[in-house]
DNA sequence: CCCCAGGACGTCT
DNA sequence: AGACGTCATGGG
C-alpha cells in the first residue's frame, strides 16, 4: 500500500524533537519504536486495526505520516491526539524553566536539554507492565525482557521487511502462564504481579478511565498500590507517564538518586528531606524535573 | 564469590 | 509508621 496521508502537527515553543528523539534513542533496545535517519517508525492499534506510523520533523511541523493501514477522519484524529500525548505537545512549559533557572545546581539544563518534553506511554496496561518489569534490574535487561514479551505476545505489522509491534493486549496476558513469563527470564515474583495486573484490565476492574475520574493523585495512587506488584515507585511511575501527574515523583528509583548524587543534592540515598525540599520548589512540575535529572545521567555505550 | 540494578512485600517493633 | 530481611534475575 503507498502512503497516502501526511499530517502536519504545529511545533509549540520549547519544544526540540531532537531531544525527544535523544530520549527515545539513548542506546537502549526499545521494541515499541524505531528510530531510522531521524524518523520515528511506530506500529499503533486504531480501532482495531494495525497502522504504522512514521514521525518526523518538518520546519515548524511535527510531520506524521501513515505508512500502513486504512484509517478514516476519526483515525486521523486519534492518531494527532497521540502524537501530541506522546510528545507532550499541548504543555506549556515555559513555567518549568522559569523555575530551573532560578535554581543554580540545575539551571544549565534549560540551554542543555532545551525543548525535551515528557516523553509519554499513553498506554496505562503497558505502562504498569513496563515499570513492573524493570523494578530492580537494569534497564537493559528490563529492555531485552519487553522484547521478548512484545514479540512473544503482541501484534504486529510488516513493510518492507521489517515487523512493528504493539504492546500485547491484557486479555492476551491474563491467559499466559507463570511458567511461559519464566521462560522469557520473568522473575516468579514479576510474573504474578504481571498476570494479576493482565487480569485487573481484563476483567474491567482496572482501567486508564476508571484512574482519571478518580478525584485525585492521592486516590489514584492507592488505587494502583491495592494492586499486588505496585508498589510507591510503580504507582507513581505509571502516573507520571500515562496520566502525567505532576506529583508523580518515583521516590526510591535509583536514577533519581544517582542525578540528585551528581548535582550534589544529596549525598546519599536516606536524604529524603532534601530530596522533599527539591521537589517543594518545583511544585507543579515535579515529574518534569524527575525527566530532566534523567536526561542528565550518561546512557551506557551498547553492548 | 561479591555487589548492583529506574522495587515489592511481610514481618517485626 | 518505619526499619529490616527476603525474594528473584542477570550483568559486571
Amino acid at each position: 500500500m503507498l502512503k497516502t496521508d501526511t499530517i502536519l502537527i504545529p511545533i509549540p515553543a520549547l519544544f526540540s524533537f531532537q531531544e525527544c528523539l535523544w530520549f527515545l534513542n539513548r542506546n537502549y533496545d526499545d521494541c515499541l519504536h524505531e528510530i531510522r535517519q531521524d524518523s520515528i517508525y511506530k506500529a499503533l492499534e486504531v480501532k482495531g486495526e494495525m497502522v504504522l506510523i512514521k514521525v518526523t520533523e518538518n520546519g515548524a511541523f511535527l510531520e506524521l505520516d501513515v505508512l500502513e493501514g486504512d484509517i478514516d477522519a476519526d483515525g486521523k484524529e486519534y492518531l494527532v491526539a497521540y502524537v501530541k500525548d506522546w510528545f507532550d505537545m499541548d504543555n506549556a512549559i515555559q513555567p518549568f524553566y522559569d523555575l530551573l533557572k532560578t535554581d543554580g545546581r540545575l539551571a544549565y539544563m534549560t540551554d542543555r536539554y532545551k525543548g525535551l518534553r515528557l516523553i509519554g506511554i499513553s498506554n496505562l496496561f503497558e505502562a504498569i507492565c513496563w515499570s513492573i518489569i524493570g523494578q530492580q534490574i537494569n534497564l537493559s535487561f528490563a529492555y531485552k525482557v519487553k522484547r521478548a514479551l512484545v514479540e512473544r505476545f503482541g501484534k504486529s505489522i510488516t513493510r518492507d521487511g521489517v515487523s512493528y509491534y504493539v504492546f500485547p493486549e491484557a486479555a492476551i496476558l491474563a491467559e499466559v502462564s507463570k511458567e511461559d513469563l519464566k521462560a522469557i527470564q520473568f522473575s516468579s515474583q514479576k510474573a504474578d504481579y504481571m498476570i494479576g495486573i493482565a487480569k485487573a484490565f481484563a476483567s474491567g476492574a482496572l482501567s486508564k478511565e476508571m484512574i482519571i475520574d478518580l478525584p485525585d493523585f492521592e486516590s489514584r495512587k492507592k488505587a494502583l498500590t491495592a494492586h499486588k506488584g505496585i508498589g510507591i515507585w510503580t504507582a507513581n511511575y505509571a502516573l507520571m507517564k500515562c496520566l502525567r501527574e505532576p506529583q508523580g515523583i518515583p521516590f526510591g528509583d535509583i536514577g533519581l538518586l544517582n542525578a540528585l548524587a551528581n548535582h550534589n543534592i544529596i549525598q546519599d540515598r536516606k536524604e529524603i528531606e532534601k530530596i522533599n525540599a527539591l521537589f517543594a520548589q518545583y511544585a507543579g512540575w515535579e515529574s518534569y524535573l524527575v525527566f530532566y535529572l534523567w536526561r542528565s545521567l550518561t546512557v551506557r555505550e551498547p553492548a
